[in-house]
DNA sequence: AATATCTATCGTATATTTGCGATATACAAT
DNA sequence: ATTGTATATCGCAAATATACGATAGATATT
């Protein structure tokens, strides 16, 4: 029973489907916002923002950065975290792309 | 132990989460591109485009219908898959300005 | 009425995600 | 060296998602 299908798949619509499942949890949405309007940020700050424990944020934040979508610099014992401009740029684009086709029936 | 927070959040947070949860699987987003170019077509097309069994993809298409990208209709025994073309400019709308906000570090 | 066709749903197995506390790691300050 | 602060990772439990075959339902056709 070959599990996880997703290898069967166009590159293409693989990469769309990660920057989604990046932004498919409410809690990585809101972090992406307070990156926004934070500009930079440390992860102790999103935490006090999140009804989530420390480690539940640590581990949305390791995702967005595994997507691709957020960088996140040491910075001493802290982390300097913020978007990666060029990542979201063409992740707007995948997804503009896809939803832009749209139909007539 | 409260589980799964989502709904801790605010809606439009987890309005856009829900969009790009249906859109975090490859074979959906392949489904959508297939409803683009064909404008419209049953289930039986879909399933001969996919790598995955008849059951599979209906419950692609479920969650498609349930996060309100597709319509369904039905047409004798078939039934009539098409984008829907409202919700799908809604969708773009709310993730292009989410990630239309671009830092600056 | 019987049959064929198309789709949805049920039951089940496995994989993945979500969440937390505890602990480890890394650095700064004392 | 020790302590304090900030973050990541580990181990575990619970919830969800993915996938399939089997079956049920709905409607044409014969």
């Amino acid at each position: 029973m070959a599990y996880s299908k997703k290898e069967l798949f166009s590159s293409h619509e693989v990469e769309i489907s990660k920057i989604a499942k990046a932004l498919s949890h409410p809690a990585r949405v809101k972090i992406l916002n307070i990156l926004v309007d934070m500009n930079v940020c440390m992860c102790g700050d999103i935490v006090e923002l999140l009804p989530l424990s420390q480690s539940t944020v640590s581990q949305h934040l390791k995702e967005l950065k595994l997507a691709g979508l957020v960088k996140g610099e040491i910075d001493g014992p802290k982390v300097c975290y913020c978007i990666d401009t060029k990542a979201i740029n063409k992740a707007k684009k995948l997804i503009d792309k896809l939803l832009s086709n749209v139909c007539k029936c």
